[in-house]
DNA sequence: GATGAAACTTACGTCCA
DNA sequence: TGGACGTAAGTTTCATC
């Protein structure tokens, strides 16, 4: 991958929706090579899909709660199905092993506190968990599905030809 | 919005790259109206657009880090320039004003923990800050751009048709 | 890599029920 | 609203240099 990649890649994170005509005009390239490091990339599975994005506002889950889960570690076999149990919940956008003091971390999107009240009650009807916290997210300053390029590993032999 | 529009929704935040007349096929409609529905949601922002989603491993941002922050509640004007501040860095790519005692929280994506430590340092010769703390996730169990589409508010008028 | 063109697939507007 | 049809535009795959 090269400096022309990540220039694409820069581009497809913010809309995929452009044509590549245009998208390698942007780029300084002709559609046809321009087309094939798009394919590339997928094949590769860099660019893992396309997807739309929509308002939380307008389908009602504008309210984030982060919810710190604290373990007695179990078994293996009580872990898996923890996972499987959590992640089922459309709920729950987001979910991470953390190290530190807390062993979970969730990011759980609904309309309002009386929505993750009963969310919180389904889940822990489902799953039998030590220790919970939910700290609630008063405003969302900023949320991007955009990841940094800066750390993109440049292949030295093409990185030579511009 | 009805049943129509969810089901829609539902497709197009799975994969974005469904032909109209295939995404008509499944939600059981012919390409004009579905294709008239999805342009409607879009004016009206019900969908906020359409992104390449990356492969955090491939672009060498493997690693998230939860940043706590809190402040001496400072002028508004500073907390305008935090916020704009901390926004700017693309390694930011999740950022909360939070209720409780943390005031806010960052998701932050980097390659490791050394360029941690250097976003950090450049972060704070930026703008000061009372009190950082830092969580590391192992793992990322999930992660979707998804949203629950169960809390819809549903027209009561358009629901009776189906 | 660029260019150009062919074949095919979509998107999108018009018209009618 | 939804369905049928047509055109313009896009995508994808060829050649060529």
């Amino acid at each position: 991958m090269d400096r022309l990649d990540r220039k694409i890649l820069r581009l497809l994170q913010e809309d995929s929706t452009l044509a590549v005509a245009d998208l390698a005009k942007k780029v300084g390239l002709s559609t046809t090579p321009c087309w094939r490091r798009i394919q590339k990339m997928e094949e590769d599975g860099v660019i893992r899909g396309r997807v739309a994005l929509l308002d939380p506002v307008k389908v009602n889950t504008k309210v984030t709660v982060f919810v710190s889960i604290r373990t007695n570690t179990h078994s293996i076999e009580w872990l898996r199905r923890f996972s499987e149990v959590v992640g089922e919940f459309p709920e729950v956008v987001e979910f991470y092993r953390m190290s530190g003091d807390v062993d979970y971390l969730l990011r759980v999107v609904v309309p309002d506190i009386a929505a993750y009240d009963a969310f919180y009650k389904r889940m822990i009807a489902k799953i039998e968990i030590r220790d919970v916290s939910s700290a609630f997210a008063m405003e969302q300053i900023k949320y991007t599905t955009q990841l940094p390029l800066d750390y993109m590993v440049i292949d030295q032999a093409k990185s030579n030809e511009e």
